[in-house]
Order: C-alpha cells, then sequence, then structure tokens
DNA sequence: ATAAACTGATTGCATTTTGCAATCAGTTGC
DNA sequence: GCAACTGATTGCAAAATGCAATCAGTTTAT
C-alpha cells in the first residue's frame, strides 16, 4: 500500500504517490470543494468515483501522510478527513496543472474559471490559500474573515459563470 | 486509448493525460535526459520500463499530441521522438513536482540535485529550458551556445553531487 | 416507538490494465 | 554471414478498477 521507491528520483517518487487517476481528484475536492466526509466526496465528484476506490485511497493517502482522520463530535459515526502540511504544499502544483489542462485540454468554460483565476492570482493568492487551509484542517491562527477566502472568491466565479451561461434558471447545485 | 473525458475540470483532465505511472517518466526522460529513442528511453531510465509500456505510452502520448515520430536519417529503423509544445509547457509542473517531492519524500541527493537546482533558477531559468528544448525539438532559432545549456548546467550539478558522494571512482555512467 | 434515511465503509465479481519474459523481422557493423 | 541492435509485438499471470449489493450503527422524522 505504501510506495515502491523505484528510484529515488523526486519526480518519480511524486508520482508514486498520486500518479493514478483518483489520489488527485479527492485531494482537488477537499482543498478547492471544501470536503472533509466520505458522503461528500463519494456523491460530490464529477467523476463518480466508487466507494470502495474512495476508500481505498483514503486509506493510503493517510498512510503516506497526505491526510488524518478525526472523530466528528456532531455525528458518533462520521469521520471528518483533514489535509495535512504535506497536501496543502500541493496547491501550486494545483494551481499549474489547472493552467497547462486549461491551455492545452477540453475544459468545459464553468470548470475552468477557477484555474483561471487561480493562475491569474499567482503565487501570493496561492499562498493566502494554503494558509486559509492551515486555519481550516490544521487549526492554525488565521485573521481573513469566512467571507474574503480565495475558496469563496473561486466560488464566486464560477457561480457568476453558470449565472451568465443559464441565465434565469433556477437550479443552483452548488450551493 | 484517448482520453475519457470523465468531466471537463482542467485537473481531472491533465490528470487523463498523464496520471499513471509511466507518462511523466518518460516525459521527464526526454526533458531532462535528452531522450529521443525508443532504446535510449527503454535502458536509459532508472525506474525499468518494460518495452510494451513504452511502445504503448509512446503511442499513446503520440495520439495526444504530446509527442511526434519521425524517420531518423541515419538509422532505416530508427524513430526520432520529439516532444510538442504541449509537452515542453510541462516544465513548469515537472519543476513544482521536483520541489515538493524533494521536500516530503525520501528522494535520493544525487537525483534531487537537479531539482533543486531547476526551483533554485526558478520561472526564468525554466523559461530559458524551455526554449531550449523548443530549438532542439521544433528546430526554433536559438542563440544559446551548446555548453551554456540549463540541462548542462543541471548535468553538471549531477555530476558535481556523484563525485562527491564517490570520491576517486571511476565509474560515470551517466557520460 | 418505529420506520426511513444517512453514516463510513466492506464484499463479491467481471472487466480492464499492468508488468514481465520471450520473441519478432528488419538493419547495421564487422 | 553473423552478432548486435532497431522499434516494437505477443502471451500470460497478477493487480487494479468499477459496479452492485450489502452491512451495522446513528440520526431524524413521524
Amino acid at each position: 500500500m505504501s510506495i515502491d521507491r523505484r528510484s529515488g528520483c523526486p519526480i518519480n517518487l511524486s508520482l508514486e504517490v498520486f500518479g493514478d487517476r483518483w489520489s488527485l481528484i479527492i485531494l482537488r475536492d477537499m482543498i478547492f470543494g471544501g470536503k472533509r466526509h466520505f458522503r461528500d466526496l463519494l456523491n460530490g465528484s464529477l467523476e463518480r468515483i466508487a466507494s470502495n476506490i474512495l476508500a481505498d485511497r483514503l486509506k493510503r493517502l493517510m498512510e503516506l501522510g497526505m491526510l488524518t482522520r478525526a472523530d466528528d463530535p456532531t455525528h458518533k459515526q462520521k469521520a471528518i478527513y483533514s489535509l495535512t502540511e504535506m497536501a496543502i504544499t500541493l496547491v501550486p502544483i494545483l494551481a499549474h496543472l489547472g493552467a497547462w489542462g486549461r491551455v492545452w485540454l477540453p475544459v468545459s468554460e464553468e470548470l475552468s474559471i477557477r484555474a483561471e483565476l487561480l493562475e491569474k492570482g499567482g503565487p501570493p493568492m496561492w499562498e493566502k490559500f494554503m494558509d486559509e487551509l492551515r486555519h481550516e484542517h490544521l487549526g492554525t491562527p488565521s485573521d481573513t474573515p469566512p467571507d474574503a477566502t480565495v475558496r469563496a472568491s473561486l466560488q464566486a466565479g464560477y457561480k457568476a459563470v453558470v449565472a451568465r451561461k443559464a441565465p434565469g434558471a433556477g437550479c443552483d447545485p452548488d450551493a
């Protein structure tokens, strides 16, 4: 379940950690979607991850030190997953990955607006976002008001695109 | 053989292109190792890729527009593989990936020196490197002398570490 | 009190992908 | 002519994937 160590090359070892179809998708949903629970991740992902794969990857990501798991005080059976610093520092990689995909791949407009905003914000925005994630997941103190977060601004951009593309429609799956 | 389009998310689509254990390894060897032939890639990689997987991934990367293939004039059976602009623009992602791996994973010193130098060089060095790759693979004009390339300086750094770790040894597998 | 919905999973099974070893036909150098 | 080298291909076992069904305990609504 842990990594192979095919070689000590940094790129190779990084691939051994998240060089599969699902690990980064899960981390993306936790980082950008704010998902913290099994069910949120299971039903929330656009790519429709299967429950056994989700369970397997969560376990693996915990073993690798990218996630931690804690009991949720509001529900005896609920588990809450948190990003570690190791996972939070993936933000610049995800930002680059999104920017690259936006240029070269057939992305949809509403799903790429976040990548565009994150690219335009550059490293300062990424740092701010990582601080917010540290506050959210690690309990680090923060002075950013909840309505001025990077995630909120990314979400606002997304909603603006959706609203423009479907004017007057009442549907809002991302409330 | 082409991508699934599980969703139009840029990160997802990027993962569908190189979210596997081998595609980025091949691109890494072409970009940083200057490998252009099947046999170079087959025997040169530290991770020991199998020939059928290499053949499959080269084909796939060509279909996706990341590589092109041409006959090598020096040998009727030899094929020479070239990076496209799409692949060359992965340099910043590889740089970030290497930097992340260097911090969080059990990398070896001699294999991580390149990642360290590339990280220290920052975006200006990445741009210079991409220009060199464009010259090498796309035939774009360039005014950089062959001994002042980014790849040469990364290679020099690597050799310095190897020489320091094995003083007086005559072995030099990377000549 | 009880039924329904929700919690984080686990199991079984068919399909697909992977990885290793062996092999291939054509080309080149000696 | 023969060994080494070219870019692959094939057969096969093992592993990963994905889907559907299921599970026991918890909470919510009636």
